[in-house]
DNA sequence: ACCACAACCTGGCCGC
DNA sequence: TGCGGCCAGGTTGTGG
């Protein structure tokens, strides 16, 4: 479920609850979601760390503790991270529970058993695959042209190899691809250096805007708080199949590419 | 090098 | 109401 936009905004808000808790214990009925180390290894490691910060790698969120450590954990389809009092009832899809020592707890709930955590002495061993971060300053139209004519790939499934662009998934590739204009199966090694300028600008516009709209609720997803995101309403052809694009009123088109359905305008990206 | 497809899971929705 | 089939924001592994 979560992509760049809907993760940052899960890491912001985090931020204020839990910088400075302290780990006492884990608890998890579903011990697959652990990747290393072995859970009870986990639950004795993550003993006494503090929370020192709390970023976002991609997709990943970054737990840097006090002991030099550092908690990852991908959210994958379904997970959510909500912090909570003590004695609150456990939800149904609630399998690893995380406790401070001050008795507050980071509870992991993901319906679909997807989502994985991992602490880890180096956390580049799982962050090293990386591609660029889309948002940063470093990520330059140059940059771009080289991912893209380096290789001859089909445009969309391109942008959601996270080792060419980290952070971008299905919601945000088609928006993009919208805003620039650029039919999804294109061959990546085709594009113009207009093309590549205009889908530049506009993986930027579409991660933003996601952002500011603290990301998009199709259904399951929630903000920590428990709110819903706003960026559904901003949709221009994700989740519109048969709607009238919002530019040209022809209706949004979809089909599958590298396994996922694709929305676009047939009359805006030719 | 690139692509298609299955697998990992559960639940929601749609048609019958 | 119930049941089967299909779909879902991600990633990884396999085989062609």
């Amino acid at each position: 479920m979560p992509e760049l936009p809907e993760v940052e905004t899960i890491v912001r808000q985090l931020r204020r609850p839990l910088i400075g808790r302290t780990f006492s214990h884990i608890w998890t009925d579903w011990p697959r979601q652990i990747v290393t180390p072995d859970p009870a290894g986990f639950n004795q490691r993550i003993a006494n760390q503090t929370i020192t910060a709390i970023e976002r790698r991609a997709k990943y969120l970054l737990f840097p503790l006090s002991q030099g450590d550092t908690l990852l954990i991908h959210l994958k389809m379904s997970g959510q991270l909500a912090v909570v009092p003590a004695g609150e009832p456990r939800s149904k899809h609630t399998h690893l529970i995380f406790g401070f020592t001050d008795g507050a707890q980071l509870r992991f709930t993901d319906t679909r058993k997807f989502g994985r955590v991992y602490l880890l002495g180096e956390p580049a061993d799982i962050l090293g695959q990386l591609g660029p971060e889309p948002l940063l300053p470093s990520f330059t139209i140059e940059q771009l042209q080289r991912l893209l004519t380096s290789r001859k790939r089909t445009l969309k499934p391109l942008l959601l190899d996270q080792t060419v662009i980290a952070g971008i998934g299905n919601i945000y590739a088609d928006e993009a691809l919208f805003y620039a204009g650029v039919h999804p199966g294109r061959n990546s090694a085709s594009l113009t250096p207009a093309e590549i300028a205009r889908l530049h600008a506009a993986i930027q516009k579409a991660l933003n805007l996601g952002i500011e709209r603290q990301g998009a609720t199709i259904s399951m997803y929630r903000q920590p708080d428990g709110r819903k995101g706003q960026m559904q309403d901003e949709f221009v052809v994700y989740d519109r199949k048969n709607q009238p694009c919002k530019q040209c009123q022809t209706p949004i088109q979809h089909f599958t590419l590298g396994g996922r359905t694709t929305h676009f305008c047939p009359q805006c990206q030719q």
